[in-house]
DNA sequence: TATGAATGAGCGTTCATTCAT
DNA sequence: CATGAATGAACGCTCATTCAT
């Protein structure tokens, strides 16, 4: 059988390199900044000539783009998993202090920190990062607001909203942390987590 | 009195004039981020010549550090009037959003992102993040640990601990929240943060 | 007849290609100018790879130099038609403004004006412009020398090359203009050009 | 006396400096081309650092509207001059050839070449190039159209707009000779520029 | 013969920092 | 104490040219 023609190959071929230089700059972006990662130094760490990387992304904004939303379209992933799981604390604290390289499940805390300021300057940010936001805040209200029944929690709209946004910030504060105290005793975490997770996802309270 | 006229004197004004760069540079940081506030930006802000700032400060990563040093301080110091509230949510629902000039008790959402990130670089940021991060635990934990006949919850020093981390993991998401949704639904804020802090402050467990 | 079949086929066909890459070259050149005008642009135009130029040219500048010979040579062979011509005014204003593809018996005129600004930089450039100007000019003189018996002005050799001269500020002014106006009237310009030719062609003065 | 006040003392510098950027940009630009002239190469020209440049100049393109503003202003401030003197031809012969230094009062050649070329594909060049010209040749139309007893040549409108016309192609096609044979015999361009001239500036032919 | 990915030098430009005034 | 002109290294980016396929 005859090798794909050119059309495909080339195609796999430029797919492999973006992800190159992808996973070059996330590095660079994760050791050094946003701004402080020069073109030629991701260029060195994808192995590569800097002109190259020019054939591949218009610039270095739309690698830093590029970047971004692959990292807000694997938190928005990992949400799947997190509420299929009935041991979200367990998993919360498992995958926290993980180095995150650029094939990793989990977001890099500076890179999302870095990320999250900038969404407050950059237009295309801050939708990229909404957009990511509202899909993972409306799985959380989903469980929350589907009936016990279905495994969910009964929570009326109103009710879910409030503590799916706690869940955010939970989330978010951790991704804090873990870029402060990568080394936390992770069994107390976990039993905290637990703690306030239980609280959130507790049935609603009856008035007397 | 010869020798008295010029040292407190100048050193007031030295004071002063580092303060007005601080200030200005915390309103450039804001806007731009650390690294696209340029020194000319900042000088401009202060209303003052680009050389000038040389002569209080040794270079840009000073002020930077600087800045970072301030709003940690900022942050240490508000846990006191945090523990001394009785409506902890009501003060930090109240507090979301608000514009953070140099002269204000909140750090700005923006620049505690930026300086988190940095912290994961820099060892000396690493070092000042850290040390106001231990102070505000350990007054978390000082009014969970306190008995209740002294305004405390009488928790053990190994639960405190765990909610205290808790805490730190709320506020902090809180600020990456404030960063993403200025414009949040304070009352549902105010209605969800009560009751997960209630969950956090609850009396310890009695095992059965 | 086996050595015969690879030689002048493959030179017809890279003549052809030489041809399709300067029709590409100039027509780049004319809408960007020379240094403008990138190789990879060029070889898109002429509908070939950038590697593939290389093969029939050395390089850009030769492009340059090629498509500049080419336009000069242009120029020279016009001047056959013009002289032959009892209505040069006419046939002036006629061409002017014609947009001049590569086909053109005509020189566009910003590649005329870049062409004589590289002649004062590069000798090769100059060289070849010096070539065609002294054919055009002893072409002029031809036909103003020649006895009025013979079809023309029976000048002196001194007269004549006065006049050539004037005649050749005048064209290459018209080629300014071109650049300058395109939409001139073309009625009036003829007017004027039949004037001043008059004054150019007519006879010598007689001394009083 | 006490110098000047700072302000007016740094604004006659700064007209210095620009000056100085100007002269080095124009030698440059007369040198290589436009395009091939590099801010390096103009800074090293001006003696000063490249980042000086961009104190006084917002970016190259701004010098080279500039030199090509103030060329164009040297070309019309010429015509008062030239149409002044009774002896054009022996003017126009005198200055020919003359190397042009960014102090002359001569346009150089292979600047007007480039600039005429851009002015195809540049609207701010066409703009100021389309400015200097129309007030050339309103000076041209004046004189020709006032009355001989005012010193002019009592043209009519209609007749001296196409003679203005000539005269311009006539001064340009000068130009574009300068820069292809800067050695011409003097003596001959003068006695041929005289007839031209006189054709050009004839009383209006009577009709029979 | 033809491709187009790859190189790397050089471009225009910015900016932290210095220093003569 | 204060200025702001000046520097020069480094940035993001382009493009003529080469070469493995």
């Amino acid at each position: 059988m005859i090798e794909a023609s050119a059309g495909p190959r080339s195609a796999v071929r430029a797919a492999a390199q973006r992800q190159r230089i992808l996973c070059a700059a996330q590095k660079c972006f994760v050791d050094r900044g946003f701004h402080a990662a020069s073109m030629a130094t991701i260029a060195q760490t994808a192995d590569m000539s800097p002109g190259l990387i020019y054939r591949y992304f218009r610039g270095k904004s739309e690698i830093i783009l590029a970047i971004i939303e692959q990292q807000l379209e694997v938190a928005r992933e990992r949400i799947g998993e997190l509420h299929a799981t009935s041991d979200l604390a367990g998993a919360l604290a498992g995958s926290y202090g993980k180095s995150a390289d650029c094939n990793s499940e989990h977001i890099s805390p500076p890179l999302f920190l870095e990320l999250s300021a900038q969404a407050t300057r950059d237009p295309q940010i801050a939708a990229a990062s909404r957009a990511s936001d509202a899909a993972v805040r409306a799985a959380f209200v989903q469980v929350l607001t589907r009936s016990q029944a279905e495994g969910g929690y009964g929570l009326s709209k109103a009710e879910a909203a409030g503590r799916a946004l706690m869940l955010m910030c939970l989330f978010e504060g951790l991704k804090v942390r873990e870029a402060r105290e990568p080394q936390i005793d992770r069994r107390m975490l976990r039993a905290a987590l637990e703690q306030v997770l239980a609280a959130i996802f507790q049935p609603p309270r009856q008035p007397s």
